[in-house]
DNA sequence: CTTTTCACAGTCGCGCGGATGGGA
DNA sequence: TCCCATCCGCGCGACTGTGAAAAG
């Protein structure tokens, strides 16, 4: 309940839980300022999952829902679940738990079970779904147990989903849009796991598209053939290997071919116009042990709600249409003149982005970007690190790659050299010069997370390797500009585009027709979590060529 | 009327092969 | 002259959303 769209629903309104009711003692354990504006749910579109979050004494995160009539099939096996969990099988940590090796979820019909799954309640599972509490008041991180996961590109999620996330599933089947990305931590490095993620139906409705909004419509179909499992393709692994890199789902396809029989391990087969919600699970492996019972009891499970997304065969919603566009690199065909998208108002664009970030080499002023970090994900004030501000007075620009290309070597000697000795910035983060433009926008993959830096409960690894960054891998050969050389840089290699003159002055007449045209959403949406441009000088060849993005998919 | 399917154009990364340049 | 490394261009495949046609 503390993540993601909830956390902000439960600050701002009551959840339509279907007749759960908010513990009282999550309100009274969560002072305000831990809940952030991110992420709400769409218009007439309420929050799925409609759970509560038990707190759990000493501790938070509780994973078991009250209520769980339209959740995921493990989530609503376990809607008789009690809030207060044996504390004989609390975690070290007090957060989270596990329930007593043995003991199910009682109750609950499996309205809709994972075929992968099995019964849909892994024994002794985790489930952990309410992260955020008053030690992790992060988005897009949970922890259960030991285990703690990040996701990666968590602004993205949550821009999509503020407006109802929608993926397209074809017959050859598509990939996910954003797609899931993890940091995981607290492996035990010598252990095998494997990870993967499945794809649950959300409630057991059909989905429609009407009158600008998602509304529901009839019932689910019923059980569909297919799989809804993908294990990803490193599994087994061991923790050090889980640990050192992000852990991606970017080749995961989505499909409506039930009888899809090539590429099975690579395709989940889903029904158009269903809610879904992605888990990720991670299982540790003992020696010995075969696939078969795979999620185990040794299962955690990790649901993000701002993963939650409706299956289509054509999107629906212009705007994820024009969110899509913007920050999928593949659709940057689909990006029209870069001057046409800089002459409309820039709240009202969906997220200017340019095509072609060397060409024009887009410009943030220096105290936008923590600015917007600041508004959009206000930092509480345990937000510190070794009991400082992470934001460095002297360096206030620090960017935190939410994601990395996996095959992009890590200059770490550089920046070991310039920063190791930095403490603000443990976690592979380095300082990010933050160009002047205000239209400036990054392939999504570098979306900062807005909690770049993990909680001071976190425990990276103790030093990184080369090439193994543990959690917030830098954006390669980035490095500060030392104060005063950033108007020398501007000079040099940053050309004002001709395009940025009017941002905020929005021609109405042209922005309507730009709208028709593009279908841009007539209404203001999120261009504030465009991260920076980047430098052409400290990037690759293309600056807007994600190169992370195509490097991870060229694998 | 709604939903699905298909062909299309656009972008990009990757791999291959040829051209080029430096050193032995 | 030969060998090796590097650079460059081209073709291919993967991937995207669009829009029209087909299907239900």
């Amino acid at each position: 309940m503390l993540n993601g769209a909830q956390s902000q629903s439960f600050a701002k309104e009551p959840l339509d839980l279907q007749g759960a009711k908010e513990p009282a003692e999550l309100k009274m354990g969560v002072p305000e300022r831990f809940y952030f504006p991110d992420a709400p749910a769409p218009e007439g579109c309420p929050l799925s999952l409609p759970y509560s979050a038990p707190m759990v004494p000493g501790g938070f995160g509780g994973s078991a829902p009250a209520t769980g009539r339209f959740l995921s099939p493990a989530l609503s096996s376990c809607s008789a679940y009690r809030p207060q969990p044996p504390p004989a099988a609390a975690q070290p940590g007090g957060h989270g738990f596990a329930l007593p090796p043995g003991e199910l979820y009682p109750g609950g019909g499996e309205l809709y079970p994972s075929p992968a799954a099995g019964d849909g309640c892994y024994p002794g599972a985790v489930q952990h779904v309410f992260p955020r509490g008053p030690l992790y008041p992060v988005p897009g991180y949970q922890l259960s147990g030991k285990i703690q996961v990040m996701l990666n590109n968590y602004p993205l999620w949550a821009k999509f989903h503020k407006h109802q996330t929608e993926m397209i599933i074809t017959k050859q089947g598509r990939r996910m849009f954003p797609f899931l990305s993890f940091n995981l931590s607290g492996l035990d490095p010598v252990a095998h796991y494997r990870v993967c993620v499945d794809i649950v139906l959300v409630d057991q409705h059909h989905w429609r598209y009407q009158g600008g909004k998602w509304v529901q419509c009839g019932k689910a179909e019923g059980n569909m053939p297919g799989n809804r499992l993908y294990i990803h393709p490193d599994s087994p692994n061991t923790g050090a290997h889980w640990m050192r890199q992000e852990v991606s789902f970017g080749k995961l396809k989505l499909t409506n071919n039930k009888g899809a029989s090539n590429n099975i391990t690579q395709m989940i087969v889903l029904q158009s116009l269903h809610k879904y919600q992605p888990r990720l699970h991670v299982t540790e492996v003992k020696e010995g042990e075969g696939d078969e019972a795979y999620p185990s009891g040794n299962t955690q499970t990790f649901i993000f709600p701002e993963t939650q997304f409706i299956a289509v065969t054509a999107y629906q919603n212009a705007d994820i249409t024009q969110l899509k566009i913007d920050h999928n690199p593949f659709a940057k065909g689909f990006r029209d003149n870069f001057d046409s998208m800089y002459t409309t108002a820039e709240g009202d664009r969906v997220t200017p982005s340019p095509p072609d970030a060397t060409s024009c080499q887009q410009l943030l002023p220096g105290s936008r970007f923590p600015s917007f970090l600041h508004e959009q994900y206000p930092l509480p004030q345990s937000r510190y690190y070794n009991g400082e501000p992470l934001q460095h007075k002297e360096h206030p620009r620090w960017y935190f790659a939410s994601q990395q290309p996996p095959a992009a070597p890590l200059d770490y000697g550089a920046y070991e050299g310039s920063y190791g000795g930095n403490k603000y910035m443990p976690f592979g983060v380095k300082a990010f010069p933050l160009p002047a433009s205000p239209h400036a926008t990054l392939p999504y993959y570098q979306e900062p997370h807005p909690f770049g830096s993990p909680p001071a409960a976190w425990q990276p690894p103790a030093k990184p390797s080369p090439g193994a960054l543990g959690w917030f891998r830098p954006v390669r050969d980035i490095r500060p500009l030392p104060a005063g050389e950033e108007k020398g840089k501007d000079a040099e290699g940053w050309a004002e585009p001709a395009s940025v003159k009017s941002v905020d002055s929005s021609d109405s007449g042209l922005f309507e027709a730009e709208c028709k045209r593009r279908r841009v959403s007539p209404y203001a949406s999120s261009a504030e979590s465009s991260p920076p441009a980047r430098n052409g000088d400290l990037y690759d060849k293309d600056g807007g060529a994600d190169p992370g993005y195509y490097g991870f998919y060229g694998n």
